[in-house]
DNA sequence: GTGAAAGCGCTAACAA
DNA sequence: TTGTTAGCGCTTTCAC
């Protein structure tokens, strides 16, 4: 292990050749004749020599790097999501910095200006709890949205999936199986989550003709499981209090689901016989609860390879590039046991 | 949105001083007079100036960015890993750029040739299926490990858990509640999971004098968890036909001790009561089966704190660094409910 | 087909 | 306290 990277400078006196016609070589660029070609090759393999993305960067202002923002990488969506995301862009030479924000608005600033500052070639932006502050973005990167859509900002392309078909699916499932489908969620409202309601709401109205608000239960977030899995308890209790069985429940992500079907156990009520529950997402847990779970699918693969690819083509082309886009993708219902 | 990022010159240029004034006063470091000072940073704010880090990156030969080597981000123990270690470096000023290998040598190989060009100022690699290819290294760049060991590679930091100590933990436990434990573990063999093994043997043949082979029982991966899950009936009736209940089972990892909570319900064995099942890992999943996954807690927050602490000892004090160390992070026993 | 030279934006001697 | 200047390693005109 050398202690130091060789230079285009060495290898050019190595091959007793100009550092243009280096450059040249190793970037196949301009013109240079077979057999300078292979005195160059023969000293750049010798002594495994890469060239510096640094400096080369600071010459074309392109780093081929591209920045990636995602609000918590704990979350298996997002994880999946960015590990798609980090093969693709590997795939075609670009490396990722990954910034992960924690939901926070003021390290969301921060990534933004870090991004800037490494003059990355463009960004990607996965879903956050705000608006995403492109503004204060004070060059023209390419961006490109996805899960949830910059408020006042249609200069860029957005991807997500179809929440509100996702919904409709799951709440005309619920209905089929002969319930008046109940809706459980968190107490945050992703733009994401709002569409899921609305095609929960939309679905429900339209085979009833009527809705009434206390169909929506909420869920708060707690510092344990446990504590959480007691409040879904008594919600539980006051539905089969009010109503018979069969209960449908549509939960707006996998984890509440999951958390229903454990909750429904302890109090003794079978799934999917009395109570069916259908989630979303089609998180990894969905097949570890008993019964399984009935969920929704995202296809997280096409998403990435969208993502990816309108990004890069914005990035290469930035003449070519079309009026920006959003982009819908379908989503699934994948049938297993609990509704 | 201006549509180009200032530079130090245009800066200076506004402000009435030369660029080298603005660069100690953005930097705070030389000295100037409070009087300019308030000139320049009133320009710099006015046009929310930033340095550009790829000059100052190849200017100084230390980019503020450090690499991470993830074997695959689907893996919760992973992507937890990443996110804590991101959020480490981030407070530090540090941008971290991710590299999923998907468990792949050459992906991981281009992986240190790209961070390599990229003049990143250090480099954790966190476990993977072999060997880390540290030679391949040409220049020398502060390394840390995780999870796992380089080879021949003893001029590093290595931080990991207690494996064995772990593994003596659960078994223990299993025996104390009256069981002779059988070990359940998928075919590859990570280092760490040798540990946990090698563990297992030792605790067991100190407290029975005798160890049978056959005691360790291998899940190969299949496409779906429904087919392993059938092989894990299999090899539970097989268990049940030639010994007698209570038995007990410590697992190499908390989605294999799961699959055997479901693979025994599969099967109407009672958990806990005619098999007691323990986990490694601690993963979000133990904390949704029925009953929930008695594991034991890898503690990734501190692995990741030492891991960037250490990191950055050496990048910011290359001539202090000590010896290299093998740091071996303390695991526990969390009861739950299934052992 | 090849080389000389300018310069990307910045920092760090060195002078003043 | 401040300014001048020489590069960091590379690409890219522009000559030859």
């Amino acid at each position: 292990m050398t202690d130091k990277n060789i230079s285009i400078r060495e290898i050019a006196k190595l091959s007793g050749v100009s550092i243009s016609t280096v450059s040249r070589v190793i970037n196949n660029s301009g013109s240079y004749s077979q057999k300078t070609a292979k005195k160059v090759m023969d000293v750049v393999n010798e002594y495994d020599y890469h060239a510096n993305s640094i400096a080369k960067g600071l010459r074309q202002k392109r780093t081929n790097s591209i920045g990636i923002i995602v609000p918590n990488l704990g979350n298996s969506f997002f994880s999946n999501l960015v590990e798609l995301i980090e093969n693709q862009l590997a795939n075609q030479n670009y490396s990722t910095i990954i910034c992960d924000t924690s939901n926070n608005q003021v390290k969301e600033r921060k990534s933004i200006d870090m991004l800037n500052a490494r003059l990355v070639d463009g960004i990607i932006v996965i879903s956050g709890r705000t608006k995403f502050q492109s503004e204060s973005l004070n060059y023209s990167v390419p961006l490109v949205y996805i899960d949830r859509e910059a408020q006042n900002d249609t200069d860029y392309y957005f991807i997500g999936s179809d929440h509100y078909k996702g919904a409709a699916l799951a709440t005309n499932k619920l209905i089929s199986a002969h319930t008046k489908p109940f809706l459980f969620k968190n107490e945050k409202e992703y733009p994401s989550i709002k569409e899921r309601i609305k095609g929960y709401v939309d679905t429900y109205k339209k085979e009833f003709n009527t809705f009434d608000a206390d169909r929506i239960l909420v869920v708060p977030k707690r510092a344990s499981l446990q504590e959480e899995r007691a409040i879904i308890r008594s919600r539980l209790r006051g539905i089969f209090s009010r109503y018979s069985a069969p209960i449908g429940i549509f939960a707006t992500n996998d984890s509440l689901a999951v958390n229903i079907i454990l909750a429904a156990r302890d109090i003794n009520v079978n799934v999917p016989k009395d109570l069916k529950v259908i989630g979303f997402d089609d998180a990894p847990i969905a097949q570890y609860s008993v019964p399984e779970l009935t969920t929704i699918h995202q296809d997280v693969q096409t998403i990435a390879k969208i993502a990816c690819t309108k990004l890069i083509e914005q990035v290469t082309k930035p003449k070519a590039v079309k009026r920006p886009q959003k982009i819908i993708v379908d989503v699934s219902l994948i049938e297993r046991g609990s509704a």
